[in-house]
DNA sequence: CTCTAATTTGAGTGTGCGCTCAAAGAAAAT
DNA sequence: ATTTTCTTTGAGCGCACACTCAAATTAGAG
């Protein structure tokens, strides 16, 4: 293998980057922080990302993915797989929800490129929501499916936002409370 | 009155910190912005605020409390109050939301007076809509309506969230999802 | 009108940011 | 062993930031 060394020290900037979003946000997110972090210098870090928002981008695709459990095979997800997947991720990779809500955030009014990137991967996820729902209840019919969907899964990025304020909250719990909610 | 003009300025000051957070978000704001925008050079800014935080958390009051419709706590507010209350609020004043989204957001890791703020004035809203659930479903029982406020409050941050993404999300439609959810 | 306190001015400070690049060093290919 | 390719180095650039202050200006009080 070639280009070995390279790549290791690529995987050990992005893996400092999301760290450090997830601690910090993205606007306290600094090319220092991440090389002393990750054991490197300024220019090894633009040998291998043309700058901070690629890193930045490329680190947060792996977030941004890791929110959908399954994103090969959608038709068999119950709404409580799919509400279960969510509350593991939360509470099993707290820094990597927080850098999906914070993204989501930021991307309002920043790059392009994210806001796109957000909005995409949100309507894919209320098409999933909606399907399993559908799947679960069929007296709803589409358009209350698919309007429950979309307000589930807005709640569910709310009660992950106040944990980023309030870390003893319990998200699984509310989490539940609103699919329960949800199939009523 | 002697100290008009300096008031007059600060009144400007302050407005254009709060129409800048909504728009550029919290680190987007600069000292240099915010004088542009006021029509006043930074020596003034500074015989007026002691610091950029300062000036923030000044404007940030206002966005904070404007999300609650009726502070003195009369007690009669229904649900569905409180609802309309807060949907008018996102739909007329729109950065005011956006502010309090922010905030919300930033508090996480930043200051935390503004972190305590921003917890303090939740549990009041929650307090608020689980009051008013209950009078209108004594039924559930005091801790049955808690945590329905508690998803409900966290599920409306959430829809208000995802419009700061997209702008054309109706979040009325959505708010009176969770609003009849909530009381299913 | 005069004096004085309130207010504004704007050039200037230090700091930390994203980012560059010529050169040195290490590893693989020949 | 030598050449070539990949990788790291680290001082340093320009810029934007929050913030300062002595001096000029304005306007209310006596």
């Amino acid at each position: 293998m070639r280009y070995k060394a390279g790549l290791e020290t690529r995987d050990r900037i992005l893996e400092s980057t999301r760290a450090q979003i997830a601690q910090l946000g993205l606007e306290g997110t600094t090319i220092k922080t991440i090389c002393e972090d990750a054991g490197v210098l300024p220019g090894s870090f633009y040998n291998l990302f043309d700058s901070k928002e690629q890193a930045i981008l490329t680190a947060v695709r792996v977030a941004i993915d890791a929110v959908d459990p399954d994103p090969d095979h959608a038709g068999t997800d119950t709404l409580d797989d799919l509400i279960n997947a969510y509350i593991r991720f939360v509470n099993e990779q707290g820094d990597l929800a927080r850098v999906y809500i914070r993204i989501a955030v930021a991307a309002g009014r920043s790059s392009p490129e994210l806001r796109g990137r957000v909005l995409r991967h949100h309507e894919g996820r209320v098409k999933r929501f909606s399907d399993a729902l559908l799947r679960e209840r069929p007296d709803l019919g589409q358009e209350e499916a698919d309007n429950r969907a979309e307000a589930l899964v807005s709640a569910l990025n709310g009660v992950t936002l106040h944990r980023t304020i309030d870390t003893e909250f319990d998200v699984g719990h509310f989490a539940r409370i609103l699919k329960r909610v949800a199939t009523a």
